[in-house]
RNA sequence: UCCUACUUAGCUCAGUUGGUUAGAGCAUCUGACUGUUAAUCAGAGGGUCGCUGGUUCAAGUCCAGCAGUGGGAGCCA
């Protein structure tokens, strides 16, 4: 069988020597004709193949270059040099796929992320991003395995939505109509999507949410876990046009339970990453020491990546309503020594982020869960307090990366969703599903969408979301 | 979309008040090297200075437009 090969990380974390086996990679690099250091993706670490003089014709050495990919047989040993316990002892080695070394593009050194997300399709050969992309993995696995373990439905809700109401930002248009002018119009001179693939205007999903709540007023507890997708023309570190979010609904639940649900939730994940991924994240907390040396003192952070890691996990999430952080920006010095860029005076305009680091980053120094916002600055399907001016929402800040979960406790009273949506100007006829769980059983529910990326870049201690998902989409760019 | 900085060799960057053949480190290539750890040593090749136009005797350098990238803001997850 040709795959008869034994996993690199499987080779460095034994603790036996003297035996035959064979190992497939791609060479890292290639040290006094001698020594390679090969890669499999299974671990960071290298498995050194020493290739013993006159193993090799001259030919055969030449083709052994900066990402070629080869097999090696030999014996596994203990190292007879120092930085590595054990070490492989060819007695073959085959090239199974050459690298050109003047034009393969990654070197041996360090190189910018900007340069490698150019590459992306290579990029996933260096240490920073295979460390990345397992922790990746890793988060994903312990999403499943979270909600699985608590009873919940893993819900697909669909990719392609005929719901305009998502309410949740710009969306991408899905139609098989052509674009050169020539689509079936209306007699108002509109395009008839009647005579459209689905027949009807279809959009890519912003959100599972609505299709999820359906889901959760039959199995009590569910969750998605997929893509979502945003035509926002927004170009920063923390937005892409094409994310995976993971949004469970619950009945039942008030909103207290959601907050307690968003915060183990998000414990229980950074853990497992943290318990299961030690080597990754050990490289990764290095490699974000070596950027802050780079930084002012003042602007370096107090914690290391695993410290700042194991704080979340250990300490509980500061809870407070929005009318108490408006009061604490408002008295804060910062605010009367007029250092914000927007100041705080009155009640009811939303948070500018600069606030809402302020109260993560200097104030309370750990993750912050707001509620209760004025209902104006909020969706339609939250639900209305007794005082009528506020709603049941939460968002979860973290810091560094700002907003990771945004959810509420939904509005289940038909009048009062009714009345909401005509203030704000929602389709009601095109909603009658999602009513229909109104009218038909309903009960208090409540539910949460949490950023897949933004929690991968905490984890791993990257700053651009750009750089935390394999292939990124944004404005002007899908590439590859 | 707005504000701001940047764009010079494969990569990371120098390049003075506009002045003659545009430099370095790493990478690559050639050679040496049997215990190296981003190996080391010697030598060589490599540039339409983002694109378009303008000012000038003369533009990598000054001006305008466009494009791309970084950072910040807005929108949000």
């Amino acid at each position: 069988m040709f795959n008869k090969r034994t996993k690199i990380k499987q080779l460095l974390e034994g603790d036996k020597a003297n035996f035959e086996t064979t190992v497939m990679g791609w060479v890292r690099t290639f040290r006094n004709n001698q020594f390679i250091a090969l890669n499999d993706g299974s671990t960071n670490n290298n498995l050194q193949v020493v290739a013993t003089l006159g193993l090799l014709d001259d030919a055969t050495m030449k083709r052994i270059t900066t990402g070629a990919c080869i097999k090696a047989t030999g014996e596994i040993i203990e190292s007879l040099g120092k930085g590595q316990r054990v070490e492989l002892k060819a007695t073959a080695i085959e090239i199974l796929g050459d690298s050109d070394a003047e034009k393969f593009p990654l070197q041996p050194k360090k190189h910018s992320l900007e340069f490698l997300r150019e590459i992306a399709h290579l990029r996933m050969r260096t240490n920073t991003f295979g460390a990345i992309f397992r922790v990746r993995h890793s988060l994903a696995y312990a999403v499943h395995k979270f909600y699985n373990d608590r009873g919940f439905v893993y819900m697909h809700t669909p990719i392609i939505t005929g719901s305009d109401a998502e309410g949740a930002g710009e969306m991408f248009k899905v139609t098989t109509l052509p674009l050169d002018g020539t689509a079936p119009k209306n007699d108002d001179g509109s395009i008839n999507y009647k005579e459209d693939f689905f027949g009807k205007s279809t959009n890519l999903t912003v959100s599972g949410q609505l299709e999820g709540e359906l889901a959760a007023m039959s199995f009590s507890d569910i969750y998605t876990f997929g893509p979502t997708f945003r035509a926002e023309n927004s170009n920063t570190t923390r937005h892409l046009a094409e994310f995976w979010m993971i949004e469970p609904e619950v009945a039942f639940n008030d909103l207290e339970d959601n907050m307690n649900l968003a915060e183990d939730f998000i414990k229980y994940i950074i853990k497992f990453a943290v318990d299961n991924n030690g080597d990754d994240l050990a490289f990764l907390a290095q490699r974000l020491e070596e950027e802050e040396k780079q930084k002012p003192q003042n602007e370096r952070s107090e914690m290391g990546l695993l410290d700042k890691l194991k704080f979340v996990v250990d300490n509980d999430f500061e809870r407070l309503t929005y009318t108490e952080a408006i009061e604490i920006l408002r008295e804060s010095n910062h605010n009367k020594k007029k250092k914000f860029q927007y100041l705080i005076e009155s009640w009811g305009t939303d948070l500018q982020s600069e606030h809402e680091r302020y109260l993560v980053e200097k104030h309370f120094k750990k993750p912050v869960i707001l509620t209760d916002y004025p209902k104006e600055i909020k969706s339609f399907y939250m639900r209305q307090n007794d005082d009528g001016k506020t709603v049941a929402a939460m968002d979860i800040l973290a810091p560094g990366i700002g907003e990771i979960v945004g959810g509420s406790q939904r509005e289940e009273r038909l009048d009062k969703l009714l009345q909401r949506m005509e203030e704000m100007q929602i389709p009601v006829e095109e909603m009658n599903f999602y009513l229909d769980t109104r009218r038909f059983g309903s009960c208090p529910h409540a539910g949460f969408g949490l950023g897949f990326e933004r929690l991968v870049l905490f984890v791993t201690g990257m700053t651009n979301i750009r750089d935390v998902i394999p292939f990124p989409r944004y404005p002007k760019s899908a590439a590859f």
